[in-house]
Order: structure tokens, then sequence, then C-alpha cells
DNA sequence: CTCTATGCAAAACCTTTGCATAGAA
DNA sequence: TTCTATGCAAAGGTTTTGCATAGAG
């Protein structure tokens, strides 16, 4: 299985791009945190550890990383974007508290074996779905005793 | 069954908020047309049939027909909100063409028990969810050529 | 050398709000 | 009268782009 970098390196050669040192430090960044940023939050991570890079090349960065397939857009209600591993990473939903926020990530075969049958009964060709839950976790439940 | 325009005065009642004829007439435009609209087009549509209705006002009643159930904001792929009608319709999922951007709704009622017992396996309580499958439409895989 | 990448600033976009005035109850 | 509703313009927040300069191949 080759590995991240291996992958995006693959990904700039085909489309006749260039390295550069700032690409490898975001997505150095990016490969270290799990969890899902906003383009800010990535910012200020990647500005701690390389104080010269800017948002901009942030911004372009995960574009392309997006565009190789390491990274997914996430638009959690709609709000603002953010980013996800994709890479190593089995197909996954999300189930979201709308009080803390909190996120947990679904792994359900059958949804997606039941998604896999509309594609084919719709004669779409499936190029991915994205589902979110959202609820009251049960750490907020209790904060707020309903039920 | 109450109809939608009941619904809402009584919204409105306990609310305490006040009748106008602008939002009347915007609620009759939207109940009229089952497309998905953008707060833009909505306001064309509303402004061909009353000049003098503000994109603000439209934006506002379309908040407080959100609130009172009446509809629902749709964040496809992220991008800008949609309002589509949720009164007299079953809960659906969205089947959408990457290409052509048409829309078919998917109403699967394996998908909803399963995400049910998502909520009910992680203590949370549950309050709403969506589902969009994305993928090339026969229409344009004929289009295209594709397989 | 030639073409791409970067950083900055500004534009574009959609959504939301403040405020003075009009209108409902 | 006393609220709320409206329209306008302007603010907010995020995403995108233009352009001059730096840097990769």
């Amino acid at each position: 299985m080759p590995s991240e970098k291996a992958i995006f390196n693959q990904f700039i050669r085909e489309k006749k791009l260039k390295h550069s040192k700032q690409r490898e430090n975001i997505i150095d960044v990016f490969l270290n945190i799990e969890k899902h940023m906003t383009l800010d939050e990535l910012h200020g991570e990647v500005r701690r550890q390389y104080p010269d890079i800017s948002f901009t090349t942030v911004y372009r960065t995960m574009k392309l990383l997006s565009e190789s397939g390491l990274c997914r857009e996430l638009h959690i209600r709609g709000g603002i974007t953010r980013y996800e591993h994709v890479y190593g990473h089995t197909h996954h939903d999300h189930l979201i508290c709308t009080v803390c926020g909190s996120c947990i990530e679904i792994i359900d075969l059958d949804i997606e074996k039941q998604q896999e049958s509309i594609f084919v009964a719709n004669g779409f060709i499936p190029s991915g779905h994205n589902m979110e839950l959202y609820g009251v976790c049960p750490v907020c439940r209790k904060d707020r005793d309903i039920q």
C-alpha cells in the first residue's frame, strides 16, 4: 500500500505540477491531525510550525489534496468546510451532537449496501454519498436532563 | 389535515407575530413551486408576481417557514441553501446527478430503520438527518458515453 | 529559461443585521 | 399607541481570484 505522500507525488507528476516545501509541510500537518479541521484551524496549526505559510497556500493545497483523493471536504449542516482524511479510512458517515458538536464516525455496511442498490435501481453511476445523523449525545442529554 | 396556511397562521399566533401581505405572497409562491429553490431564485419568482417584495423579506420569511416546520433548508454539496417543502411530504433523501444537477427524491424505509438503530446504539436522541447520494444519471451517462 | 507556486490584497458570494419608516393589532 | 414587519444599505464570514515576485525543473 503506497504512502499518502507517494500518492500525492504521483498526482503532482500526472498534473505536471511542481513540488514545494510549503505543500510538503501542509500535508504533514494535515496527515498528523485526525480531527475535522476548518481551513482557519488548519492554517493556525500550520503556522505554529511553519510561520510563513499563508492561508491562501493552505487553501490551494487542500484543494489539491481533495482532488487527489487523499481528503474530502465535509459540509456539516451546510456550515463552513472541514477536511477529513480519506486514505486508509473505511468510508463512514457521521453522527453529530447538535449541542456540543461532537462527531462520531459510523460505519454501517447495511446502509452502504442499500445505497448501492438505490444507485442501481435508478440507473446511476455512483460517485459518492454522504449521510449525517443529528441528535443529542448521551452526555449533553444528561446535562440538560432530557428524558 | 390542516392546510399549510393554517399551520403558518397558528405559528404566527403562538409566536405573537403579525400577519402581512408580503408573507402571504411569499408563502403562496413557495408553496406553488415544488423545486428546490435558492433564496435568489425564490426572490426572482416572488418579484415577478409581486415586484415590491425585497430579498430581505423573502429571506426572513423563509426562516420563519423553516421554524414553523413547513420547509427545510437543504445544503446539497455544502453549496448555497435551498428550500424544500416538508408538509405533506414523507421524509426523503436525495439522489443527485453531478453532471446535470437533477435531483430525485428517495424514500427508503430500510435505511430509515437502520438510522434509528444507530441513534439508539449510541444513546442519542435523534433530531434529524440527511443523506445525499451523488452519481451520474442515466441521461448524462448516455450523453457522455460512460460504460 | 519557462512555467508553476506563493503571498498579499482585494473581489466575490452568500447570509445576516441595524436602522429608519410603514403597517398590524 | 405599541409592537412587529419591511426595505435598504451595509456588515460579516468564508471562499476565490489577480497579480507581482519567488522558486522549481
